[in-house]
Parts: structure tokens; sequence; C-alpha cells
DNA sequence: CATCGACCTATG
DNA sequence: ATAGGTCGAT
């Protein structure tokens, strides 16, 4: 049967195998996006349970999901448009779809190029099918992952809105989908994200650190300066972009090392930041980015051994990264970037719930979770809005998942498998190397300093 | 080159 | 103490 199209949307066909938009859109590449639940439907299996909106220039770009389509639709401030009007900003919001999940690229082949290669990858597909590389705005994102040093992605995607509020006039102010008419919310503003110009200027510092941005605040706005003034902040006649806006959209055109020297001259951006803006927005699909969640990765499923004067602590240096970033891309090939980011997805906590079906949809009262997981299967809450019950899916999954693993093969590791280390055990990823014959994990070493 | 401490802030 | 690090000084 033909799945209902919602009151003003339009329908792209595409398999949720090849997109899906619960992952991608709050798995930490952009921090933009707002979600919002929708009332559930008694259509369950092929309804839509969120719309998502992203905020653009000049426009909102609304979406929602069922299995076997993308539902799209644009708002406008101002008053309605033509009906000629109404099909060419479609035409043009559909075109900026295909672009920014890159449509084009077949994610199926991917998973299935990268369950031959890796053994670990290969359990984890079915749980987390869907997860792609995003085509961002070069701009946004290199602002975006300057925020993310030493932080967590709540509050990088705080900031980030607040960057937004802070700089973007309003372009639009729009009540929550279908609401529940009960009490009346208030309508959110959308807020594009402010061009370098804007950025740039000497009192950003302060009102950014007074917005709880810290000493990120000095790194954004250095950058932007240097940025404006190397690269200039003029319209030019054709785009509606900064110039400098558009000749950080040219590293593309560039070598991935070319384009990484580029990134590293601005201030917040080392290695890391700098490869994440070559994978989600330079179209550089190799690179892999290192950071010590990834690093944990490559040491507990990968085998990578700790060479080098390391020491005792997982301690990031440059030759670690190098080691990891190079293993983990021979194994994944051409578009490792794009396999790290489902690797990195499953293993985020907040993740931990993502791929596993309800099957009593009825009730989710988020309280009991602990009591009821030994007896049953596969029952789950399904609702994870709530930042409080998160925590509590965290030990409801692994539980679950150890049941899974009972039935499950043993996982075949790269290297030494001896040399596996367990560091933190909350997460998805650690569910798929308990095999019942792999060695107690041993307590992280700690070392008694002072 | 490799290593170390400092840096904002919020949460375990 | 650590969260998807980076900078500047040894």
């Amino acid at each position: 049967m033909v799945s209902l199209i919602p009151a003003g949307f339009r329908a792209l066909p595409l398999s949720a195998v090849q997109l899906s938009l619960a992952a991608v859109l709050k798995c930490g590449q952009s921090f933009r996006w707002t979600s919002y639940p929708l009332p559930s439907s008694p259509d369950a299996e092929s309804s839509p349970t969120h719309e998502y909106r992203l905020c653009l220039r000049d426009r909102v770009v609304c979406l929602r999901q069922s299995p076997d389509y993308l539902f799209y639709r644009s708002v406008f401030p101002g008053e309605h448009l033509s009906a000629e009007q109404e099909r060419v900003s479609n035409e043009e919001t559909l075109i900026w779809l295909k672009d920014y999940f890159q449509l084009d690229v077949d994610l199926v082949e991917l998973y299935n190029q990268w369950s031959d290669r890796d053994q670990v990858f290969n359990k984890l597909k079915s749980r987390f099918s869907g997860i792609r590389m995003l085509r961002q705005d070069p701009w946004e994102n290199l602002i975006s992952f300057i925020c993310s040093s030493n932080n967590n992605i709540p509050r990088i995607t705080k900031m980030v809105h607040a960057l937004c509020k802070q700089y973007s006039p309003s372009l639009i102010s729009l009540p929550p989908p279908e609401l529940s008419e009960s009490d009346c919310q208030v309508p959110a503003t959308y807020h594009s994200f402010p061009p370098p110009s804007l950025l740039a200027a000497p009192g950003v510092k302060s009102t950014l650190r007074g917005l709880g941005f810290g000493y990120r605040a000095d790194y954004i706005q250095r950058t932007a300066k240097m940025l404006v003034d190397t690269h200039g902040c003029s319209i030019s006649n054709t785009g509606s972009r900064e110039n400098c806006e558009e000749w950080l959209t040219g590293l593309r055109d560039m070598s991935t090392e070319a384009a990484r020297e580029e990134l590293l001259k601005f201030v917040g951006v080392g290695r890391k930041v700098a490869d994440c803006v070559l994978l989600m927005s330079l179209d550089k699909r190799e690179v892999i980015p290192v950071d010590t969640h990834v690093h944990q990765i490559a040491l507990k499923h990968y085998g990578l051994r700790t060479v080098g004067g390391s020491k005792g602590k997982g301690a990031m240096t440059p030759r670690i990264y190098d080691e990891v970033a190079a293993k983990l891309a021979d194994i994944w090939g051409e578009y490792a970037g794009w396999a790290h980011s489902v690797l990195f997805t499953a293993d985020l906590k907040a993740f931990s719930s993502f791929g596993i079906q309800p099957s009593t949809p009825a009730r989710d009262m988020g309280a009991s979770a602990s009591a009821s997981t030994s007896s049953s299967k596969r029952k789950h809450d399904e609702t994870r809005n709530k930042a409080e019950m998160q925590r509590k899916a965290v030990l409801m999954s692994a539980a679950v998942a150890a049941i899974a693993a009972v039935a499950t093969v043993v996982v075949a590791v790269h290297d030494d498998p001896s040399l596996l280390k367990d560091e933190y055990s909350d997460s998805d990823l650690s569910s798929i190397e308990e095999d019942g014959s792999s060695p107690r994990p041993e307590k992280r070493r700690k070392r008694s300093s002072d």
C-alpha cells in the first residue's frame, strides 16, 4: 500500500537503508537540525515519527521519513508564493537535498564493501543502516567543529544555535508540527548560519564568551577575521555568499593534503577538526578524523597496538593519530571516512537504543527500564527525547545485546585479539565483542600520580 | 619532533 | 575527571 503523504509535503522515493534521518541528523555531523516528535499514527509501521527542520539562507527545510520515502517541504517568510514560485522553490529544495545527502552515492553498495572487508562492520550494518556522510557547508562546518574541541554534542548544539540566534536575524517563526492541541507551545524562530564578516568583528570574542563558548570564542573570531582578511567578505555577483566562503568551498577542488594544510592555518583548527571539515564538507571521503573515541574503537575492535612512547593514558599524539587513521583507512578503503562515521555513531551512547524495534509500541512510560529487561528479548522503549531516559536505555540495550550475543558468532579481529583492551563498556560497540570466550576485560590501569 | 599544562563549561 | 582538542612553551 502507498503510505500517505503528509499535508504540504512532497515525496521523494528513498529507502531508509539509503538514509536514516534519525541517525544522520543527530550523530554529530551537523548541530543545527531541530527535531520534533510527531503524534503516533495508527499506521505506526510506515509513518514518520519525527519532523526535522533546518534553516537555510532563505527558507526552512522540513523533513520527515517513512521506510520508503523522504518527505520534504520548504517554508518561506512573507506571503504566499505563486504556483510558479512554489514549483521553482520545490525544485531548488530537491536539488539541495540530493546534494546535501549525496544521494548519488549508493550507501548499500558501500555497506556491502565494508562488510566484505571488515567483520566488525558486518555485525553492525543491519542495526546501524542508513548512516551516510552529509555534504555540509564548509564555513558552518568549520566554525561548528572549532566549537567541538574538548566538548560534547549537546553543548556544541547549544552553542551553534546560540551563535545563529545572536548573529542572524530571525528568518521566520514557525509553530511545531501537528501540535497536540492541549497546550499552546511557543513557535520556534529559525536563524540561518551567519556569514564570516559578522563573526570577524572584535566584539565577537566577548559576546561569544558571554554565550558560554569559553576559549573557543577567541578561536572563532580570529578564524573569521583571518578568513575575511585573506580572502575577502564582499558578495560576489554570482552567488549570495561572501568571497571567503566561496574560497573555502573551493578547497573541494584541491588535494586532501593541500586542503588540510590550508585549514590548519586557522586558529582552533588542529588535525582532528581539519579532518572533520575535509570529510564532512570538502568531499574528502577517505579522511578519518581520529579523536579519543575513534582511538578507543581502534584499540578495542581493530587490534591496534599502542607503539611508540605512548604513556599509559591514551594520549592522542600526532603519531598515534596517524597510526589509527592509517590502520582504519587501510581496512575500509576509498570511503573510509564514511565507514568511520557509521562506527562512530554506533558507539555513541545516545544511540544505544538505535535500530532496536520496540515490540510493545503502546507503553513507553520512561520509568520501567530495569526490571523487565532480563526476561524479554526485544522489549524496548521507543521515545528517547528525554535526556534522562537515555542512560536507562544504555543499560537496557546492553542487556539486550548480551542476550543476543550468546547466539552470535565470534568476532574476528584484524590483528591480535589478545591486544584488545576494554576501556569503557557502556557503548554499543562493546556488545559485539562479547562472545563468551574472550578474556575478561581488564580494568583501566590508572597511574596514581601526585 | 614528542610531551605537558592551560583553557571554558557542564555533567558523571 | 572527562567531553569528538588546540595552542604555546619546553
